[in-house]
RNA sequence: GGGAGAGUUCCCGAGUGGCCAAAGGGGGCAGACUGUAAAUCUGUUGUCGAUGACUUCAGUGGUUCGAAUCCACUCUCUCCCA
């Protein structure tokens, strides 16, 4: 068959604060798995408690990569991850091991599990720079008309409104040739090179996960965030420009109250809330998904009983072969 | 005890006679997403048998064709003088 050549990865993903990494080192443990991370802020160093890094305990627990490998001022992208962890897995497969990948960047999973590609030469700083400069000076409208004129399909499915968008699609339009949504169409038709699913973690009930989060979030504190942020700050107030890291929840809410712009209390509650908005949109992500089962957590009375239930989902999905089912 | 001011929909907050179910923001809910993605952006948000009807702007009563907006009293809160 076709997809026997393809190399297996099991997933898990899903919203913030659900437990992926234990769920993770379990399933490496029982079927011999080495953890591929895909969240576009634990690869960073110096960051390991507000981007609720495995802790060391955890990383000892298995066998764990992309975490903690870049330095903060770094810039990173989809592109960037999509070769280091296709690299990853390879190896990971050539040892003879699964790879399970774990992470709640949505956008990261997807274009890696569904092989898309990226342009070799498809980011350009300086052009970024100008068009990011042309939209402040003339208006995200007039960059949208352009938009318009050069890849109709593309304006057709970027809202008008959303700036970062409409200028990366400009600035792939001149620097490929081409027109954005034409890559969009190769990856609709691209074949997958893994034979995987998501398996994606959630509650039935939001409130247990917004609690979830939120005490998550007061736990981070008495673990030392502040103390983390703090250095974290001091290092962006150094940085030329504004680092990919900058953007991560848990930080860059405490900045304001390090330039004494707003109350420790505010700061912290608006990295609850923050946390809670970004896993509504990880849900919202993740929903749409093709390959993926859905795990509610309130359905299991233990951790084992979900692992189990993971081992299942990957049988159905082909996973793992035949192996232990009857 | 005397004086000044305030009470608006989940929250903040605009609105001072009709165009007000009530600006704007937040939150909630839903959604989009291919090189910053923990980013960026969109829709929606009183109730209903729903191109209309009904209940809302502290409470009660009044003025008016018509009130969140004007008047009276009551309650609550803030501030100032005692």
């Amino acid at each position: 068959m076709m997809c026997e050549d393809k190399l297996p990865v099991a997933a898990v993903v899903g919203p913030t604060a659900t437990g992926k990494t234990e769920l993770g080192i379990r399933l490496c443990k029982r079927l011999g798995g080495e953890i591929v991370s895909c969240d576009s802020m634990q690869i960073y160093r110096g960051l390991p408690i507000g981007t609720a890094q495995p802790t060391p305990e955890e990383l000892a627990a298995a066998p764990h990569h992309l975490i903690g490998f870049l330095d903060v001022e770094q810039t990173f992208s989809v592109s960037d991850y999509v070769d280091v962890a296709k690299r990853e897995i390879q190896s990971i497969a050539v040892r003879g091991k699964l790879p399970v990948l774990v992470g709640g960047t949505g956008l990261y999973a997807r274009s890696l599990l569904r092989g898309f590609s990226f342009e070799e030469n498809g980011r350009d700083e300086a052009l970024r720079a100008r068009l990011v400069q042309e939209a402040e000076q003339v208006g995200t409208e007039a960059l949208f008309k352009r938009l318009e004129q050069l890849d109709p399909q593309a304006a057709r499915e970027i809202h008008p409104n959303n700036v970062k968008r409409v200028i990366r699609a400009l600035e792939y339009i001149e620097l490929c040739g081409e027109p954005f949504s034409r890559q969009a169409e190769r990856s609709k038709s691209a074949q997958s090179p893994y034979r995987y699913v998501m398996l994606c973690l959630g509650f039935r009930d939001r409130e247990t996960l917004y609690r979830r989060i939120d005490l998550r979030v007061d736990r981070m504190m008495e673990q030392g965030l502040f103390e983390e942020a703090r250095r974290f700050y001091e290092r962006c107030r150094h940085a030329e420009q504004i680092p990919t890291a900058a953007q991560a929840i848990g930080y860059k809410e405490l900045f304001p109250y390090f330039k004494g712009e707003s109350s420790l209390e505010d700061a912290v509650e608006s990295i609850k809330r923050e946390s809670r908005n970004y896993a509504k949109r990880q849900i919202t992500w993740f929903k749409r998904e093709e390959q993926v089962e859905f795990l509610y957590l309130d359905d299991f009375s233990d951790r084992n009983q979900l692992t189990e239930e993971c081992i299942r989902l990957l049988q159905k999905w082909n996973v793992l072969k035949g192996g232990g089912s009857p």
